[in-house]
DNA sequence: CTGTTAGCGCATTCAT
DNA sequence: ATGAATGCGCTAACAG
């Protein structure tokens, strides 16, 4: 590794001080067009890379962005991971990574733990720690700037979210369509806000369906595989059992097909199933899963650019809609007899 | 955000001097005991964490590690990730990630783009990057420290590796066990090393069983669900068509099932089929598939361990091998007929 | 074993 | 619109 560049060689280089450097650096102010063009050229040709521990420790700003999460789907955090990378990669800061335990003091530990070590300018969170008051309490405190990643509350704060409500109302109007009656939900864990919004728009969607509400087609889930078997298992062995069977995400609406098909139902013809989120397990499994699509990526990298632009002016940082896709695959179809 | 305590304040509680604190942080020898103690306890008492810039700026060490990647499987990376972060946060070390793209020329680009901007001390190359000559060549000249994970060439350098021969091997004989003889394998993409291993594998393990190899029942995949479902419908038109099938991956394994399934084949009554990697859609299809654990959060938090380890000291550093897990499930059984 | 001095590379005053 | 001096918090090199 060659001796590194310093701001001093490009103000050499330029024939300027290094304070005029620097303000070109951070597009700052005050400087004459033909003085920037000199400094950007030098900058290129000595391949200039600002020292990011020289350029934080002097300006006191970290250029770091912590994203917290304890999600335990790997492809949704993947997606957001990505998102929040390009959004830093694009603005010249870094991310850092931390994962949390899920219970609320310890939510709170890790978190401070992290500020404390490394100093974060801004941190964005994913649900389900979105909405620890605890945590969002002690960040208030501490007054570091966060963007939320579909939160509960979206009356306040920055961030992404989605019409998760209007999603689901749309995924039973679908399988309304296909000419579905009984159509039951599994819900997923109650702290979740997504677990609240897919739920109303599960009623509201049955409401404008003319299908009268059925409290016994209504199970509670915790959005694992495991609650989805347990569910299906209780809705398979009702009386009258549904003919659909919307769960509040793909892993149970996994955990519903694997029951359906152990007892020899046929998926879509003897039972839909339809999910929420897309996962690539949504893909792979048998038959292919009708799920609602969430723009993860997008919603790391807007949420991120949100609090980004927020650091820069306190002023800014709004919460942002990001648009939703039913993806109509092979586990729906239309009711039999 | 009180304001924050320096090195400077706890060498004031403690009555000794700046340099003797950061010895002491810095595990440096030539403490006394009863000094080192006084140290750590105004330490603890001011709640004082070292400032990062600071550290790096003076001593020109970094305290990254990046973990580079384009594996594309969510799972396999969140398990290395979590490793990987372990091992950083447990030696007080921050953790970067760097997704790179898929072409020799960009992986090169990209590592350097984010070794210019970062300079982290040390890297962590999962696969298939693991295998890039130019990359390797480039980090070489740059002259810092990597460790991989499951490398192909696991004669030089530091990382963890896994006998995937053997684990393929394993496989083999377990469908041997149940009476299977026309064995087909679906091979990994041909770049991948894991491709050739888990290849080796099965033909030693057909040897063993004494099952003669059929190179008709050997087809090219490339990690991808798609290829797994070309790859079976290739099989399943043969006019002896196998009873079993050994997928050098998961998701291969899943378009196995898949195009069974949609055949109106049974699975495993007509069709035993397996994986590799035991991602958590392994264990949510129908049926649950057969196939093989990786370590992977281990293998991350060794690999970096080992990286950091080299880094303190270069003479160290070694190829740590990690074990494997058969998981058997529903998706194999015994050869009907 | 312990302390003193200098300086890492940059942004931030305050000059001009 | 530009430049010179000062210091961010820490470690390195040396001195004691």
């Amino acid at each position: 590794m060659a001796v590194r560049v310093r701001i001093e060689d490009v103000a050499a280089a330029a024939g300027v001080s290094m304070k005029t450097v620097s303000r070109v650096l951070n597009h700052e102010p005050n400087v004459r067009e033909d003085t920037r063009l000199k400094v950007t050229r030098a900058v290129e040709e000595l391949k200039y890379t600002p020292h990011l521990s020289a350029r934080s420790l002097a300006g006191s700003k970290s250029f770091l962005v912590a994203l917290l999460y304890n999600n335990p789907s790997a492809s949704y955090l993947m997606g957001v991971i990505e998102g929040v990378l390009k959004a830093c990669s694009d603005e010249n800061y870094h991310t850092l990574l931390c994962p949390l335990e899920d219970d609320e003091a310890r939510i709170v530990a890790g978190a401070e733990a992290l500020i404390a070590r490394s100093q974060p300018d801004g941190l964005v969170l994913t649900p389900p720690i979105t909405d620890s008051p605890a945590l969002l309490a002690r960040l208030a405190e501490l007054e570091i700037p966060y963007a939320c990643v579909s939160p509960k509350d979206q009356s306040h704060g920055m961030g992404v979210a989605m019409d998760e409500t209007r999603a689901a109302y749309d995924m039973v109007m679908h399988l309304a369509s296909l000419g579905h009656r009984r159509i039951a939900h599994v819900i997923g864990h109650p702290a979740h806000g997504a677990s609240g919004w897919r739920l109303t728009g599960y009623r509201q969607g049955l409401e404008r369906a003319g299908i009268k509400f059925d409290p016994a087609l209504v199970v509670q889930g915790e959005f694992s595989f495991e609650s989805g078997v347990r569910a299906a298992s209780a809705l398979l062995d009702l009386e009258r059992r549904p003919s659909a069977v919307f769960a509040a995400n793909d892993d149970m609406a996994a955990g519903v097909i694997r029951v359906a098909l152990e007892r020899n139902l046929r998926v879509p013809e003897d039972l839909s199933v339809c999910g929420f989120d897309d996962t690539p397990m949504s893909r792979q499994i048998f038959p292919a899963l009708t799920t609602v699509q969430q723009p993860t990526y997008e919603m790391g990298r807007i949420a991120t650019l949100e609090l980004l632009a927020s650091i820069r002016n306190p002023e800014s940082g709004r919460m942002v809609r990001v648009p939703y896709a039913l993806k109509l695959r092979q586990s729906t179809g239309p009711v039999q007899e």
